[in-house]
DNA sequence: ATGAGATCCGGACCGAGGTCCGTTTAACGT
DNA sequence: ACGTTAAACGGACCTCGGTCCGGATCTCAT
């Protein structure tokens, strides 16, 4: 249990009270972020669980997609700005949104009973967590949807598909006994543009070791290099 | 070469003008697409350069980020509706923008010479796609992001880390000798909300399919399962 | 050439995210 | 109690993506 203070989300630590940050995605970057909540005022603490529910309540009633900050505001009697303050933009508010089942994931496999928690061996380990976490997806999986804009469209714009499409054509060639219709998405998720620029730009990670990252990746998918791992 | 109809990328299909298509996300879905500019009218294929060139432009002097609808329309001297009208929406824009460089990439790998294109044994022909795809994805790679709202944020994350954390810990107990930081986001991808949004409600795949493919990946990646293979 | 009709154009309009700043109010020391 | 001050509030305001429809324009058959 290394890191058991990054669990939490950060809900109320983007437009954390001391400085009036105004690139939110900056900061949460390499802050500790320990208390979950940094003392807010009373009207302040309030008016955050008020927008919570509120939220949750669109939410139930309306769909994830009529959750607008304005509506919650309205919901909630309170001012559009109240909402911005606290929760820095809209994906931050369906983040805390979805903070309270996060948290009991996080703790499950953290601390919980194997195999999802410590005590298993790790590969078994990664088994459950990917179905754990593919379990949990179907519960409040519009809700994560809505807090990633653009979502929907990612897997279906067409120049993605014939990329898709050629690495799934390769893979059947090379292994033809595996699902390759879902094996071909785990490498597209490599060659992600956002992912590249992600490590490339902000990590500093250079491109030669990215490329015998990927080339690592497809020996081991396919079982070519090593004849034996 | 099976699926050389689909290369093209889809500006000019999307707001086609045979039906007024308001929800330009779903005909692309099944859509064959095939003659790239389904004779369009004089002025309408004049404006249509007129805009690729201006935003062309625009990326050049001022950025991605600078490329707005109006800004476009202003600069080809178009009213903001014909930028919409032929390109449905922003992210199409851009799609178009980039285009050109997508239709070389994809002639390369369908086409060209080995190991990108056929000839060569499919693990090599996979390795190469992932190197070329690396290497391109540094020319116009704020050109991609911009046309994927939201890309910057999906990686910062905070809930996102402590996931990615978790799978890259234990595989640095599986396989020790691997780079798990990188190998840890292939894994990720497979998890992503959006993916298995698209896989198990927009594609029909049932919860268990996804759990083996999960299950495969992982002893591919680790080595487990068969002794060798 | 010309008229009919489909197609396209343009910019007013709308909704929603996000910002700003004058005002209010909780917290704390005296 | 009361004054001070930092923080929170609220809603007007801005920008930008996206829609709509009356009017201009192109195409084609005659």
């Amino acid at each position: 249990m290394l890191y058991a203070g990054f669990m939490s989300t950060a809900p109320p630590s983007s437009p954390t009270p001391q400085e009036p940050v105004d690139h939110p995605e900056l900061l949460q970057l390499g802050t500790t972020l320990e208390g979950d909540e940094p003392c807010l005022r009373a009207d302040a603490a309030r008016n955050r669980a008020r927008l919570l529910e509120a939220a949750g309540r669109l939410v139930a009633e309306r769909g994830a997609e009529a959750v607008t900050m304005e509506a919650v505001a309205a919901e909630a009697c309170v001012g559009k700005g109240t909402v911005f303050r606290r929760f820095g933009d809209r994906t931050g508010l369906l983040t805390a949104l979805l903070d309270h089942s996060e948290k009991k994931f996080q703790a499950a496999f953290l601390g919980g009973p194997p195999p999802l928690g410590p005590g298993a061996p790790p590969v078994e380990r990664l088994r459950a967590f990917g179905c754990a976490m593919l379990r949990r997806s179907t519960d409040d999986l519009d809700l994560q949807l809505a807090a990633e804009p653009g979502a929907n469209r990612r897997f279906v714009a067409p120049a993605r598909r014939v990329l898709r499409h050629h690495i799934e054509m390769l893979l059947r060639q090379a292994v033809p006994d595996a699902d390759c219709d879902l094996l071909s998405h785990a490498l597209m998720g490599q060659l992600d543009p956002a992912l590249i620029h992600h490590l490339s730009r902000q990590c500093g990670i250079p491109l030669a070791r990215l490329e015998a990252a990927w080339v690592d990746l497809v020996d081991r998918v396919t079982g070519a290099g090593a004849t034996c791992r």
